[in-house]
RNA sequence: GCCCAGGUGGCGGAAUUGGUAGACGCGCUGGAUUCAAAAUCCAGUUCUGGCAACAGAGUGCGGGUUCGAUUCCCGCCCCGGGUACCA
């Protein structure tokens, strides 16, 4: 590799023909890349003496269509801060992996019989290759998948710390599950009752449940994973409710864990938000009614115990477990058939139905605590079984769905709360209106009951009214959380099996960790079953057990879902090849918590959620040492593309879209077509491939477009023509830079010396904040003032490569070999910024007059404001916008701006 | 409906968070080079008027605070993301 000296044969003075001046990026970028992974140069090792930095990536699915240009945004961003920590010294973690179990291997499987193993293989390897091709320092030594049974070995081993884990309420702490403390009259009703309340705890547990169903998929799929429509957020295909056995995660015990860790987070405000909406907190009380006619109470959940004397009917779910008692034979028909009704609608249809409420009366009334009234007691499917008590009272004059109920069914609706000054307060105050703000209560008292909270405010009011219900033990102050249990298991073949075994007496064991990883069977046939049953059913010797005793099992045919290994993927890339534990302790410690996690936006609430609780049981537990996995995050923008519809708003597939004199038409129909923006997508054909970007302008090319773009966090549309853009800028600095004749010896010129040294602080700066779009610009602005100087000295090159080298890599190390370097620049210490050089002796000063800039006046820095004004008012140009005019006042901002108000 | 982001030239975007609006790049215009083209180099490029100097307008719309507002406040409009009968 003699090209590295200058003094070689292939130095400037012998390259007479132009020719050899271009930039070739195809020789130089592979040549680089092979020197990098022939030396292993980003090999991480554990050098416990150095800061460390853990920066991140959401590792891929390796899809059979390979990286989109979306893919390398983010490794681009974090490849540049990784290659500048390591510059600055820090000892950098930063690797790279594949999230391959999940469906689409599977499909093909069931397709063509090929093993999803195969496929998923031959696609790692095209991600690893198109990856490697960017040129992005990852230690490849650690690259991690999650289908390697040498990997979901420990997956299926953190599933088991789940299943003996129980939740310490008064502790806020998940604990093993041999510390549970068993009630004395459990015990006493023997084994199995102990059984069943330590499984009732268990942070895993399997259970019947209303679950969302796929038929498209044939599985079932998490509440994250419905979308807002109804539809399966991996296939587009609705879901439906079904009933099956099922392994659920109580990810809500961690509820207000998971809230108040978001506090100490550095995280984007929106995803926090986003977390806080799906964890879904809030207080009020659970309040009993007494029923007219029953024994039993009635409890509500509600969040305005204050609106008590405003409650003029309830609500019970369809589902509700007292509807028969409370439901009188008269009405028995009418509720029944309703709740047929009820039953039939999908949970899409009656939420769908929003708008207009429906319900249907149970002839049963309830007392109303604070002032012994009876009201009526109603079904209806607005209020939800699975959330609460599934019973509300119904205040409509303070809540609008109640309001709409209300009105629908002409029950009275009485206003408590005046809102004072506000516009329309009579027909609030006539129950004609719904007023959900604050205000001050009004017929709000009772002397039978004691209760009076009449001119309070509504936090008075909810205080008051909460002391009083548990003063008389009709309530109590509750918090609830929206987050569900977390439906865990799927019926699909590519999947982690779960480490359990069905025995024949009803118990349930787990896999002994050294019989773990619990691998996959081969199966003939990977088509899900109609009934729920993964195809792992079919798989006679794999499924059936028999114990040393003779007993017979059946291990669990479920699967665990594509959330189960990127929930830790990131603490195995600390100890990837660790046999004997999940990861070394001690390098844990070292290593966590990432310091920095760039993906995007899409897993606010799944994945992101999902590994905060994972994380937070394994630290419960003491395997590791963060209470938090990820300290801060960073969502890069959607890249989108140019798409095309016609007048009707229909779309176009690109390759039928030719452009005419700046216009573009239909290449069968003639019709001019609208340019848009829109996401990249099969249909459209307008998904850009980063091999074609490589291949016409080399990878640097790619990574410095990726970044110039715009702010990484913002979605942008992908333009060749600004491939082009910066692909120029290397070509002129690959031109001006390689040329010996314009690296000179001696003094540098105090321009150029200055502006290097600005560029350095603009550059660091830009990479710390992320804001790699300025930094670009910034080496540009350089760039062009090296060429219009026409000479440097070597150590600005030499400077000038090492800040350009996070960005384009490539061409940095070949500047830095041809400077007459034998080791790669990835290691160099970042080049120190001269602050003395940045020193201005005199300010340029913007004068304006009554706000609007007039002229430019250079005067001294550190000028006396007094000196200031006298200059101005001296200067000639003054008098013009002083003509007829007096000074008023005149605001001096030493080293900003100089305003002169005249009037 | 509610929560969160955003709206700046022909285009992508800058503006050190109250201090020269439009950096940098694309595109476009003119010029140099070339037999010609590509590539490259030089100059110009927010809009309107003017040969120009220069003047006026201008950061979604309407108000406000301020010597000064893309930036802060109030009220709207538009686009994107999330969420949706959660009592």
């Amino acid at each position: 590799m003699n090209h590295f000296s200058i003094f070689a044969p292939l130095n400037f003075s012998n390259r007479i023909n132009k020719e050899k001046m271009e930039y070739n990026f195809a020789e130089i970028e592979p040549k680089w890349q092979k020197y990098w992974e022939e030396n292993k140069t980003f090999k991480t090792t554990d050098d416990f003496s150095k800061p460390k930095y853990y920066i991140l990536d959401m590792f891929p699915y390796p899809s059979g269509a390979g990286l989109h240009v979306g893919h390398p945004e983010g490794y681009t961003a974090t490849d540049i801060f990784s290659r500048y920590k390591r510059m600055k010294g820090y000892n950098v973690l930063h690797p790279m992996g594949y999230d391959a179990f999940g469906l689409p291997a599977e499909q093909y499987a069931i397709q063509t019989g090929t093993h999803p193993a195969i496929t998923t293989q031959k696609n790692c390897d095209n991600f690893r290759r198109q990856i490697k091709a960017i040129g992005l320092s990852y230690d490849w030594d650690r690259e991690i998948n999650t289908t390697d049974p040498k990997y979901f070995k420990w997956t299926q081993w953190i599933f088991k710390q789940l299943y003996n884990t129980w939740f310490d309420e008064n502790l806020q702490k998940g604990r093993p599950i041999a510390e549970l403390p068993i009630p004395e009259e459990i015990k006493a009703s023997g084994k199995a009752a102990v059984t069943k309340y330590m499984d009732e705890k268990r942070l895993a547990y399997y259970d019947n449940a209303q679950v969302w169903w796929c038929d498209s998929c044939k599985t079932v799929c998490a509440n994250e994973e419905v979308l807002t429509d109804g539809s399966h957020e991996k296939c587009g295909h609705p879901v439906v409710r079904k009933n099956l056995k099922q392994w659920l995660l109580r990810i809500p015990h961690y509820a207000e864990r998971l809230l108040q860790g978001l506090e100490t987070l550095d995280w984007p405000a929106g995803v926090k938000d986003m977390q806080r909406n799906w964890i879904g907190k809030s207080t009020g009380a659970e309040v009993d009614f007494e029923m007219e006619g029953l024994s039993e109470k009635l409890r509500v959940y509600t969040t305005r115990p204050d609106t008590l004397f405003g409650a003029t009917y309830m609500v019970i779910a369809p589902e509700h477990a007292l509807i028969e008692k409370i439901t009188t034979p008269e009405q028995k028909a009418a509720v029944e058939k309703y709740q047929q009704q009820a039953a039939l609608k999908s949970d899409l249809d009656r939420t769908d139905l929003a708008k207009e409420k429906t319900g249907v009366f149970t002839g049963r009334y309830a007392i109303n605590p604070v002032n012994k009234k009876l009201i009526p007691i109603w079904v209806a499917d607005y209020v939800l079984m699975g959330y609460g008590t599934g019973a509300i009272m119904a205040v409509p004059a303070h809540d609008t769905r109640d309001f709409e109920f209300a009105t629908e069914f002409n029950i009275p609706i009485i206003c408590i709360l005046d809102p004072k000054d506000v516009a329309g307060r009579d027909d609030i105050l006539a129950g004609k209106k719904c007023w959900t703000e604050d205000g001050e209560y009004i017929n709000s008292a009772s002397e039978e009951t004691g209760l009076n909270i009449n001119g309070l405010n509504k936090a008075q009011g909810i205080k008051t009214t909460i002391e009083w219900l548990e003063r008389k033990g009709i309530g109590k102050a509750t918090t609830n959380y929206k987050l569900r249990d977390w439906l865990f298991s799927r019926q699909r073949y590519w999947g982690e099996p779960f480490p359990v075994i069905h025995w024949e007496d009803g118990e349930v064991t787990l896999v002994e960790d050294e019989n773990l990883p619990l691998e996959l069977p081969e199966v003939e046939k990977y088509l899900p079953g109609e009934t729920g049953e993964s195809p792992l059913v079919n798989s006679h010797d794999w499924l059936m057990v028999t114990d040393k005793n003779g007993r017979k099992g059946r291990r669990e045919t479920n699967t665990m879902p594509q959330w189960a290994g990127s929930c830790w993927y990131y603490l195995r890339y600390i100890d990837p090849h660790n046999e004997k534990e999940i990861f070394d302790v001690k390098k844990e410690q070292y290593w966590m918590p990432v310091d920095l996690y760039v993906g995007g936006a899409e897993h606010a609430v799944l994945h992101l959620l999902y590994s905060r609780f994972w994380h937070k049981v394994l630290f419960d537990l003491g395997i590791v040492s963060t209470d938090e996995p990820f300290q801060k995050l960073f969502n890069q923008g959607m890249i989108l593309a140019s798409a095309y519809e016609t007048a009707n708003g229909a779309k176009v597939a690109s390759d039928l879209v030719e452009e005419k004199n700046g216009k573009f038409f239909h290449t069968e129909t003639g019709e001019e077509l609208k340019q848009i923006v829109a996401k990249m997508s099969k249909s459209l054909k307008n998904v850009v491939n980063p091999d074609d970007v490589i291949e016409r302008y080399g990878a640097d090319s790619l990574r410095l477009y990726e970044m110039f773009m715009g702010p990484l966090d913002e979605r942008k549309p992908w333009a060749e023509n600004g491939v082009k853009g910066v692909f120029n800028f290397l070509n002129r600095v690959y031109r001006f830079f390689t040329e010996l004749e314009n690296i000179t010896d001696g003094e540098e010129d105090k321009e150029v010396e200055k502006l290097l040294h600005q560029t350095i602080q603009k550059v660091e700066f830009d990479i710390e904040h992320l804001k790699f779009n300025t930094g670009i610009s910034a080496l540009m602005i350089f760039n062009n003032l090296a060429i219009k100087k026409g000479k440097v000295t070597k150590n600005t090159a030499e400077t000038f490569a090492k800040i350009l080298a996070p960005y384009a890599p490539h061409m940095a190390e070949e500047l830095w070999s041809l400077y007459g370097h034998k080791e790669t620049l990835a290691y160099e210490p970042w080049p120190e910024v001269n602050q003395s050089l940045l020193v201005e002796d005199t300010f340029d000063y913007p004068v304006s007059f009554n706000g609007k800039t007039r002229y430019m006046k250079a005067l001294p820095v550190g000028l006396p404001v007094a000196e200031v004004e006298k200059e101005v008012l001296a200067d000639e140009r003054t008098q013009k916008w002083l003509e007829g005019k007096s000074v008023k006042k005149m605001i001096v901002v030493p080293g900003r701006i100089i305003n002169v108000v005249v009037g």
